[in-house]
RNA sequence: CGGGGAUUAGCACAGCCUGGUAGUGUGCUCGGUUUGGGACCGAGAGGUCGCAGGUUCGAAUCCUGCAUCCCCGACCA
């Protein structure tokens, strides 16, 4: 290829639009333009950065025997509402009718297509197990586009689907999806992490997300210094000094406290109690398929809630915090004043029901204070499971960095933004059952589908080799996701020797099976220099000022070492640098 | 959807407060000189000032509405 004939429309400015990494680069190194919110171009550059990338997911996917499909991008309404996700999915799912008024959906993903395949083709315990796979672009009305290629509307993702006749066979299909995921993924040269995730509105279990530790990126995981536990911290989980209590009171007592509205607020009042000593009161109002209801979450005073933690452990669809109307006509108390004591009693008479969750770390506590429902006023002396009905216990708390790692002796946890580009989960027979898939076993017996679903968001992979791989100067693509190995750069493409010299390099590199480019416009070789290292080739080859002894120099685009390299030598070395 | 910001030439911006018919840098075209880290001289092309309405003799500038984009919060690859 030659950069004179080659579409990359390099900026020299950075765009205004763009704040991440990524996003600045990808568009000032000529591989995407913007078409509107969410909604991006993908030039030659990146197209054949993608199509690379591309071929790794496929080797490693073909390698764990799946088998490439390509299913329709636009749907209709039927198959969703079988699984009824054609609900579920809002404002999330792009619509549209027919000519006929017909109503249709751009996928968002591809479960109920290949579940509906999979029930009118698989029978028998005999054919399976399958893995199916495809490359395709999924459509997502997304809240909130953002940051370049990291969250956008239309994009590529590699979906597959396991299917097998029992859980066993699940097992093997999502462990050969992760150590699959492994492979691409290190061979694209990312740093990665594996953690534990709620699986959020696909439903199923063993979540797992493939993380990049990014500034860009939009989740928080906690990772171990110590040993490999890693979880988003919508499941992370850490080890806390127990506290032990004196013995309070026989019952709670309740005291005054005037214009005290916040934990700390009663932490410095006189007769008040350390945040640890104390339960934070918080409610919401849980949403499920068909009902919804209101819930107390309590937590100790100095912890935070971790709203998905609350909403998984509740069950619900959504939960959103309530109101401050909603909260006084449910406990007749506003939020500062506000208890788990007599609270069942509150609702109740108002004529509503309250279910009440606690956090695990609140368990056996004794002494405790807490509002009392009734503006103005605490109970001290509380017991928690003495004195208040508390439904269900499950873990609720946010972890911080620094708290002890649950999964080893002396490990902290540390917190980072990453950004997932891959997930993988057991769906079990949710689709199987909704959709009735199933094949006959070897009893005879029509037994649901158990399925898996694993994701990897091909541009992602792209847009986080950048986050992780860049300078000043611009991108530093990584071996096997650069869009060419090598540049042969002509500092001067006037004088026919040193052009002749580049050519006659560019065959040799391209004979030997190199993706090279030759640098053959007419700039001046500053332009040059920075354009390569802009666009981020790994290798530059300049024809140069002692081209006529035979002799070039080869930069190392990451270390920005230079070396002289006669003819015969270039090839070898290239293939000996990582 | 809520909150904040923006919209003027391909890109980055000024002009707006205090109305008088648009400018800078870069990029682009042509000629010449240069030629190893984004050259220099000269000559050019390029803008319905996001859209619609209003105020005014006159609107990029003031007023109203709308649209689009970006950023911060609820979703996910």
């Amino acid at each position: 290829m030659r950069w004179s004939n080659f579409f990359i429309p390099t900026l020299r400015d950075n765009p205004a639009e763009a704040e991440s990494a990524s996003h600045k680069l990808l568009i000032r190194a000529g591989l995407i333009r913007q078409l509107g919110a969410g909604i991006y171009s993908y030039l030659p550059l990146a197209q054949k950065i993608l199509q690379k990338i591309e071929l790794i997911v496929r080797e490693e996917m073909n390698g764990i025997g799946g088998q490439e499909f390509y299913l329709p991008a636009i749907n209709p309404r039927e198959v969703w509402e079988e699984s009824g996700r054609w609900d579920v999915m809002g404002d999330n799912m792009f619509r549209l009718q027919d000519r006929k008024g017909a109503d249709l959906c751009l996928a968002m993903t591809h479960e109920e297509i290949f579940t509906s395949i999979a029930r009118s083709e698989l029978n028998s315990y005999k054919q399976l197990p399958q893995i199916w796979y495809q490359i395709q672009t999924k459509f997502r009305d997304e809240p909130r586009p953002k940051s370049g290629l990291l969250r956008v509307r239309q994009f590529t993702m590699k979906d597959s689907y396991s299917f097998d006749v029992d859980t066993a066979g699940l097992d093997i299909a999502f462990d050969a999806h992760k150590e699959a995921y492994r492979r691409i993924f290190s061979r694209c040269g990312l740093d990665f992490e594996l953690v534990e995730a709620s699986s959020g509105a696909m439903g199923g279990s063993a979540s797992t997300e493939f993380m990049v530790k990014t500034d860009a990126g939009e989740d928080l995981i906690a990772t171990c210094s110590n040993c490999d536990y890693a979880a988003n911290v919508e499941k992370a989980t850490s080890r806390i000094e127990p506290i032990s209590d004196e013995n309070g009171l026989d019952s709670p007592e309740e005291f005054a406290t005037p214009n005290i509205r916040t934990i700390e607020q009663l932490v410095n009042f006189d007769g008040g109690a350390d945040a640890n000593r104390q339960i934070k009161t918080l409610l919401f109002l849980a949403k499920y398929d068909e009902e919804e209801k209101f819930v107390i979450a309590l937590l100790r005073g100095d912890h935070q809630l971790q709203e998905t933690k609350l909403q998984d452990a509740l069950g619900a669809n959504d939960i959103r915090p309530l109101q401050d109307e909603e909260i006084f006509s449910l406990l007749d108390a506003h939020a500062g004043s506000l208890g788990g004591v007599n609270a069942k009693e509150k609702a109740k008479a108002n004529g509503k029901e309250v279910f009440i969750i606690g956090d695990a770390a609140l368990k056996n506590r004794k002494n405790m204070t807490t509002g009392a429902n009734k503006d103005g006023f605490h109970f001290r002396g509380v017991e928690v499971e003495r004195d208040i009905a508390v439904d269900d216990w499950k873990d609720l708390r946010a972890v911080n960095a620094g708290e002890n790692c649950p999964n080893c002796e002396s490990g902290a946890l540390e917190i980072d933004k990453s950004l997932e580009i891959g997930h993988i989960f057991k769906l079990g027979t949710k689709y199987s059952e909704s959709m009735d898939a199933t094949v006959l076993n070897e009893n005879g017996k029509p037994v649901p589908l158990v399925m898996g679903s694993y994701g990897i968001g091909v541009e992602r992979i792209m847009a986080s080799v950048i986050e992780q791989n860049h300078d000043d100067d611009g991108i530093i693509w990584t071996k096997a996701t650069a869009p060419f190995e090598v540049v042969v750069t002509v500092t001067n493409v006037k004088k026919a020797e040193l052009l002749e010299a580049g050519e006659k390099i560019y065959d040799e590199l391209k004979s030997k099976g190199f993706d090279v480019l030759l640098d053959d416009r007419n700039e001046r070789a500053g332009v040059k220099f920075n354009d390569a290292e802009l666009v981020g080739i790994p290798f530059r080859i300049t024809i140069g000022k002692t081209a006529d002894q035979g002799i070039f120099e080869l930069t190392n685009r990451r270390t920005k070492e230079t070396v002289d390299v006669k003819f015969d030598e270039i090839a070898g070395k290239i293939e000996n640098s990582d």
